[in-house]
DNA sequence: GAATTTTTTGCATTCCTATGCAAAATTCCT
DNA sequence: AGGAATTTTGCATAGGAATGCAAAAAATTC
């Protein structure tokens, strides 16, 4: 049976104190003395009293919620960053509001007004990126955003990203190492600052190495859209020998494609790199050759950029981690 | 700067009416008349206005809240029932609120404490389990628990499964087709009721069919102890020729293993077949065949059934979705 | 032991919205 | 048009915990 709430009042009562006293009790750092403390702690306990955090946000203005929208959890590399995110923040006394912004194809506003409604203490943007004006609405509310995974270079908002230019110069690196006569790209949605910055990067050392990109086709991130861009790519004349995927995740459907359908050998016949390090480029099957992103080190710098601002540091600074090769079997 | 928050005062007074105009407004159902309506609309807009919902949640004792409890996202079936609950949530006006409790070894109780002091409205756990006492606990606050791919006998607690039991049997029909020498089975966590209704109904259509088990292995639902697990398996003078495991994510590791390590060929040496049907087991490297869960189909049983548990609905059912066997290349 | 300082405690108020109730405004009907 | 029925509106209060302020209690000092 729906018993009642249990309330400060309640405990207050039994314990033969106010309820101020309560309050207090459960307000680390303020001043309670021994003795009514122990009452209060025993009078809580038998009536199973635990502060109502709804309540308290209203007085204190902080809800002790963070607010993470995420667009799809297709590639792994994303519930791996929304795992160690909630933990992180479960740690340090966060709770993570979860959305998937997926379902609204394209349009976060009303996501973020609805988050907002729920006077969320920070905002983290996985891979999603966020209009001028619901940033500016969110600086208007004093909610912290900070971007994971993504960049926008006009806005002034936190970001956290691995440095993807350099990560696409390494992932050239790796694949110029084998001596490739063609080399493509199979890139990802044209609109992310991570594609922009890992095909640039890409382009650059191949500049320096006075090469050129041989072809180029759009997976768009997702999985099956990167199967008909790798059967584009090398269904021709002259495939490409080298190629550089934007992620593990259309890297592996990449694989299939050419080891399974065009009977390529690889890496003998065509060299391949990813980008992330997603649990799956480990398995054997692929032993994929990839640019780490160093998730735990962005997941905690994120964390305590956020937690920092939150705690009012006005700073907006953008981080980049640097990535790390991770050489396996799929370059020579 | 950090410009008070609006509120509903705010736009009341710019409206010229009275807050509870403003709050009727915003709350569907109740009565306002079109010209005030308007009025309001255009100040809110004005303001950007939006209810406080931790607010609203005080009043109404309803804080639209889900609590979502999960072990862990390494296995790609649960980021999928996570994001397929999300959305559907979201498409009820509920928002989920995530706990990892893979952090917490083992022990969810804190994570309820938490999650209890955030008034949820409900708790899906996802493949987590209660203790009596939780259990207990959360019945007295009056808030529906549903269990997502796991069950508890023992306890009144309402639970969204596949037929697990009936799955373990098609696992079985489908590796008996290939008339088999040897059977063997890789188990994942054995205090899962997902592992212990597979295996029972795994076994018992053995039994039916006339056969024994060969041997058996544990993988703990995990990857690498799966691979393991594999190894133990297959690293003996007759090895397996039919192998379930109940799971996916666990059989892939078992497919590299036994395919690359020990040089096998699937199916034509060992037949395998996985549990859940998770993206990968349709990637072209492993092909896997598997028992499918209608995860569809079991995210929105389980909203409706909470949604009309927190509407007041008493009944406590279990229910069951029966699997789908899906053949692709690992079977005879 | 008295006087002073420090700590603890309770009172009253605040946060923001929803809602029962009664008054005011509107609609309806003859 | 006038009264009844209905709708709309505002007032006042509630929901649960935190906090400034002042009073009470305890600790400290001489």
């Amino acid at each position: 049976m729906n018993s009642k709430q249990v309330t400060s009042v309640d405990v207050a009562r039994r314990a033969g104190v106010s309820q101020s006293a309560v309050s207090r009790f459960f307000t680390p750092g303020a001043s309670v003395s021994k003795k009514t403390a122990e009452k209060i702690r025993i009078a809580a306990e038998e009536l199973g009293y635990r502060p109502n955090v709804l309540a308290r946000a209203m007085i204190t203005g902080k809800s002790r919620i963070i607010g993470v929208v995420v667009y799809y959890f297709e590639n792994q590399f994303y519930p791996e960053a929304v795992e160690k995110l909630s933990i992180a923040l479960q740690e340090n006394g966060y709770h993570v509001l979860l959305f998937m912004a997926s379902s609204t194809i394209g349009d976060v506003e009303p996501v973020i007004q609805e988050i907002l409604s729920y006077q969320v203490d920070g905002l983290i943007m996985v891979s999603v990126s966020l209009s001028s004006t619901l940033a500016e609405r969110c600086r208007d509310h004093g909610i912290p955003v900070l971007l994971f995974n993504r960049e926008q270079p006009a806005d002034r908002l936190r970001a956290v990203t691995s440095d993807n230019y350099q990560g696409g110069r390494m992932a050239a690196q790796l694949l110029l190492k084998g001596e490739p006569k063609r080399i493509a790209h199979l890139a990802g949605f044209a609109g992310a600052s991570t594609q922009i910055d890992r095909e640039a990067g890409f382009l650059a050392a191949l500049k320096d190495a006075g090469r050129e990109l041989h072809s180029r086709a759009d997976g768009n991130f997702h999985y099956v859209e990167a199967s008909d861009a790798a059967r584009e790519l090398f269904d021709v004349a002259e495939p490409p020998d080298a190629l550089f995927v934007s992620d593990d995740h259309m890297a592996i459907a990449a694989l299939d494609v050419i080891r399974l359908e065009f009977k390529l050998r690889v890496p003998e016949d065509v060299a391949v790199v990813g980008f992330d390090d997603i649990p799956q480029a480990a398995w054997p099957s692929f032993n994929l050759s990839t640019i780490r992103q160093p998730i735990n080190q962005m997941v905690s710098t994120a964390v305590a950029e956020l937690i920092d601002a939150i705690d009012g540091n006005q700073d907006v600074r953008k981080i980049r981690i640097p990535p790390v090769p991770i050489v396996r079997g799929t370059t020579r």
